[in-house]
DNA sequence: GATGAATGAGTTTTCATTCAT
DNA sequence: TATGAATGAAAACTCATTCAT
């Protein structure tokens, strides 16, 4: 692993552990191994650390979801797409992810902004397909804004627990938060792990992982 | 408002939005409107006024589940009284159970220890629920500890986003997460306001509010 | 013991063991178990508190020597007594002498001129002796203001290690302390317990003391 | 003088003179004409400081009466030679030696042991030797333990008041102490300057300083 | 690339002291 | 006589960052 890349990863565990006003330089240049003058040649400062870090995450998050769901006019087959890829997502990178839903306020305003922008344009894939479905008549729910709302969270908090050492696989979890957001939905239907394979596939390309099962 | 209340708030407003690490003494002394020796009056260290807030907050949290749990066998009450219980505690005090649910890792190793004990002691609370209803065959799922951290973070968003003066009432609120985690533990049943108004009683006197829909 | 005693004994309790600077005002209301605020109804300053007791430590010291080497014109005597009165006063006052000894430089220049003159005016009574021993032919020593220093040094030390629950009774200790220095000045002849009896009294006296053996 | 340097050589002179606690962090950065972040380039805390200070200077005098002992049966000799060092090092060195012999008490528990025990072991030369004259019938003293104590103390106080620019000289002042110190052993014999040559030496070299007279 | 040295501004916390009650 | 409340100044120490080498 290049210098450049253990200041980067040492970043993600950082931030993401002991938030990014808990890490310290000298905490990062201790966990790169590298001098802190050192990570001065990588960086520019702490926060376009933090910013670059929560772009790529949400821009391949982004870029996840649109390979995914492109060519798909089904809600439920989009909503389970949505749903197993943000879970994936957070169960094999949970350094990034938490560092997304957890240290937007640690930004300042503009590099706030722009990674709201992100958020928001990621959140739209969700809305779209929970629109969708209600309107054609599969997703069955009082607050549509509200629900996204929820089922995001629920999904989100997978990074916080999940291990890939313990007895879960991740086809499996994908599966029963797919079936936990479509109950939700008020469309039970069964999900199988075959229907997430392509998200598993993609997964895997977006965030360069070798295709396995558990990464 | 007494001092000791101000420096309180102070803290409970800042860690929520900024963080623990976030929050300096100084921007504690501004919000309270003290000086920075004088907040040393009212507290021990930094720490400790975490610790204060985050343990009073788990344990309003546990009296409230108490108290309105008690006598009821049926699992879907419970379950249905937990959710709306959660929702409305982190609606209606979201500075509190914001920095419960997010300052955990802020926390020296001893003070960890007590509150992730007293946070698992509320989780029992969910996790019987669960199993009961699981063994009553009312509710279906392949995962029970999956699907109670899934709740749980669905559920705790709400502190995130959820505002009293949005068109949004307290009551809908909690029967729609209600619906939504019912639904999702494959019972779905219509819940009704008016099964959840000793919820909001609870909330009102565990937190000390005024009785009236929206606090 | 009223409050003005305990803050006083306090104050000579942890000058010695912890210092001038290293001793806290709360430290010392914690000691005299009054709070910090009530300390000053019984002093001025933690300086004023210092100067008092070192003032008043020296005069004590200078009272004694005084009353005790009046009418004696043999230099032997009047340097044991003034050897068994320092080593006296040492070992049943340790706090107060070691303050003396060992605060000089906490203090303000003006407040320090005083108490360094009370030092030197007692310290003549020392150079007197040594000066009329040395013309008198009874002490033989080729630097009379260095052995003087080492004499005092020596004795002082007593402060630093003499128990009074240890087996080594006062006039003992007084004794040999007495035959050291006068065998150091070329004037080695044994000294008697009994020669120092009135040294005894005088120390009880001026520190009020229980008359007894171990004070 | 290397940064490093200055902040030991600042440390130890205020140290010497304030005491631990009366001196602060700013006064050693001005000392030390650096600014008080840098400081901590060059020391661990202000304790680390304390403690490297008195664990060299322990070493040094245990290295050197080690040295200048060895070989030595005679226990007249060997006093001699240890009140020498003893007051030449005091007198060479007052900032260090002082700093030793008056901060112990600054020391947290666990330092304090470490460089009490140093202390031990240094003293433990003077009680051998001591004991050694005792049984030998050259020395005379019915309290061994507390003549020690006496005599370590009268050296010591060397260090208060020793000027190098003054009229006594380094050999005089050595060769003083220790005729007052074998006399006060009842074993006294004139001490002339040229037995303590040695001494000199050895404090030069351990000390690191210009062998000449005055240092 | 890499780093030891350096620092101004910042951190949390304690200081001695005052004062209204 | 006694104290809780209050504070400006200072304590020890850390911060993110720069720069000469």
């Amino acid at each position: 692993m290049s210098s450049a890349e253990r200041v980067r990863s040492a970043a993600v565990k950082l931030f993401a552990t002991k938030g990014f006003h808990g890490t310290g330089i000298r905490d990062l240049a201790q966990e790169a191994e590298l001098s802190s003058a050192t990570l001065y040649h990588y960086m520019g400062t702490k926060e376009d650390l933090l910013v670059e870090i929560m772009t790529t995450s949400l821009h391949r998050l982004i870029d996840a979801v649109a390979k995914a769901t492109a060519g798909s006019d089904d809600p439920v087959v989009r909503m389970r797409t949505l749903v197993a890829l943000h879970v994936l997502a957070h169960a094999a990178q949970p350094g990034e992810t938490r560092v997304v839903d957890n240290e937007v306020d640690a930004l300042s305003a503009p590099a706030r902004a722009r990674v709201v922008a992100l958020r928001d344009e990621y959140e739209q894939f969700w809305a779209k397909a929970i629109e969708d479905g209600a309107a054609a008549n599969v997703f069955h729910t009082a607050q549509p804004a509200v629900t996204r709302l929820a089922l995001l969270e629920m999904c989100s908090g997978v990074a916080r627990w999940y291990s890939p050492t313990g007895p879960l696989k991740l086809e499996d979890l994908a599966t029963h938060y797919a079936e936990l957001a479509l109950r939700a939905l008020g469309h039970p239907v069964a999900v199988r792990a075959h229907d997430l394979r392509q998200c598993l596939e993609v997964v895997a390309q977006v965030w360069d992982l070798p295709v396995q099962e558990g990464f």
